[in-house]
DNA sequence: TATGAATGAGTCTTCATTCAT
DNA sequence: AATGAATGAAGACTCATTCAT
């Protein structure tokens, strides 16, 4: 096998388990027979437990940014893209639920303090919205606040809504999901 | 000392080191020293470490819960009572960072899943926001939406802001928090 | 209450705790509520646990003792005199399981092996058959063994059963016991 | 080492330390350092402490079992035959003191309770004795009585002064031996 | 003197990590 | 290189004993 498919799939492995038992509820034992592999060879990949969760969270970090960079539309009115990015967001989500409940996890535990959250969604360093919320805001059509208020703004109601969901507190549909984006876009718009 | 002081000091304590280690990196031994007291004390008061964090949750919970009702304005506008209400979630949380650390990884973890994160800011059975909900939609101030999304639009984007504040990547001052808790306001309002 | 009463409720309730649940899960805490007292008086009359097991033992022994002694005939023939004993053996035993059950433990374990196990039946010291079998072996009706030996070939027996009933693996009744005293007989008599 | 192996010296260890200081004060840690190997690893062969010492109960009992059952002489004179038997199990008690320690430490505690104390000796289900002493009743070479009250009469003296002779209280050779089996033949022959 | 809350040493058990095969 | 058995440090929990009230 290729080392890096090795590597796949003990990422995938350790995503599977931890996304439902939790970072310390997830032996390295037990990543390794859901990856069907033995557990010494885990550290042929990964120094130790605490890098495979970091390497998983920067791939999932990853694989959410490029999936987000590749569908921002470019040519329509504003108000039309962030609809679609909202929708696209909360697609996303749904699609994978293992991924947003392991970032989620992350992001509020000690061990994703020491990672810049907003890494994933905000602006500094990589973050894919800064160049849309900048232009959007030249535009006038935001209102003229931070742009991590604006983040906040338009994706915290998303990231609560998937939230409940997944605990099975709400069930979402088309509709929902469309009048959500949209009053996210009241929030955010001037 | 009376048993319900001894209780307090163990709940703080907990709170102070689960607050920054985490539930699996806060031995019992440590949350006892921080409350100056010897391991087995503990024990007397709570059957195990983990009836001990639920016992947390469940005061930071009643404690978030109580202040929230007390300060239920009912004799505004319907506006600005959302706006007192905002104001207030944000001032609270910032009084009580640990207290928000603590629920946000409860309610993210595989603990708290169990347990209805809705209790807190939702309005199945002991939700606060239950009635004011209710009766906002009743004379049409809000957007026709289920109660759990209008709680989403409204407070999910004051949560990420206090985690960013947490962790450092914005500065928050009354006049940002106001025009935050306007811009929630815009989007559940109709 | 006399310091003698409340020896002899700790001991009492120390009998009904430990011959239920053994040494090792009797908490000197048990203890004390089955006493109906403190923990900490125990400590008034016993040094330490192990020291009150010992002087329950102690008791128990005596107490056995006592009652054989008393009830030992003198002007019988000799193979009646020994009927009554077995007899009166296995009737203390079934008015008294809970004092069987503990000494039977306390004998088998690492506790009792320091303490001669044999003052409670053997001849050596305060056993109290020591006289009736050196006169019963001058009179020749009994083998010329040791009296360790015939302790073990008359007794041996009624103690096996006397567990196997506490085990309900048999129910004995007056005609089984007078069969099984007289084969007793039959092993020790020449 | 083969698992096999291993298990044994696990077992071989825990005998040799549980035989002398009983199960409460033989700490895993202890019986690890016994057989030579780290705590952890008898984990891997036993569930648990319970679970091993059940296992090495039910170890000792099935070589007991198997040692007396290869032994059972067919072709002999009853008496003759139940003399070998005698015989046979004062020697295997004699070889094996750490056995027969055992084996009456865990028949008298709480935790063999629940084990049918007369699967070593009885005659229900598998004891190895039931045969002999049916075809012995049915021959009328013994009172009749109920099984175990005859593997009482026999045994029950037997293990008395193993135990005497495990804690020093008598000196037994070849022909106290012959004696005392001779003696309990009597007890149980019609 | 009696109480029972407090103490902390001691035990079982888990699991990240290593290393001989 | 891959394996998974072995390791032992670490942590939850118990309970005999102490001591302030």
């Amino acid at each position: 096998m290729h080392t890096n498919d090795r590597r796949e799939k003990i990422l995938q492995a350790a995503l599977e388990v931890i996304s439902i038992h939790g970072f310390h509820d997830s032996p390295m034992s037990v990543i390794a027979s859901q990856a069907q592999i033995a557990m010494g060879t885990i550290y042929r990949c990964f120094h130790s437990k605490e890098s495979l969760i970091h390497a998983l969270y920067e791939t999932l970090e990853h694989r959410f940014q490029s999936a987000m960079t590749k569908n921002l539309p470019t040519d329509l009115p504003m108000q039309e893209r962030f609809f679609h990015i909202g929708r696209f967001f909360m697609d996303y989500c749904q699609q994978a639920p293992m991924d947003f409940r392991f970032l989620e996890q992350f992001q509020n535990s000690p061990f994703g303090v020491t990672y810049r959250r907003d890494r994933l969604l905000g602006p500094s360093g990589s973050g894919f919205l800064h160049d849309i919320l900048m232009e959007a805001l030249k535009e006038k059509a935001l209102k003229p606040l931070p742009i991590e208020i604006l983040c906040a703004l338009f994706f915290g109601p998303l990231i609560c809504l998937i939230r409940d969901q997944d605990l099975g507190f709400i069930v979402l549909n088309e509709s929902l999901i469309d009048q959500t984006v949209a009053a996210c876009w009241d929030a955010v718009r001037k």
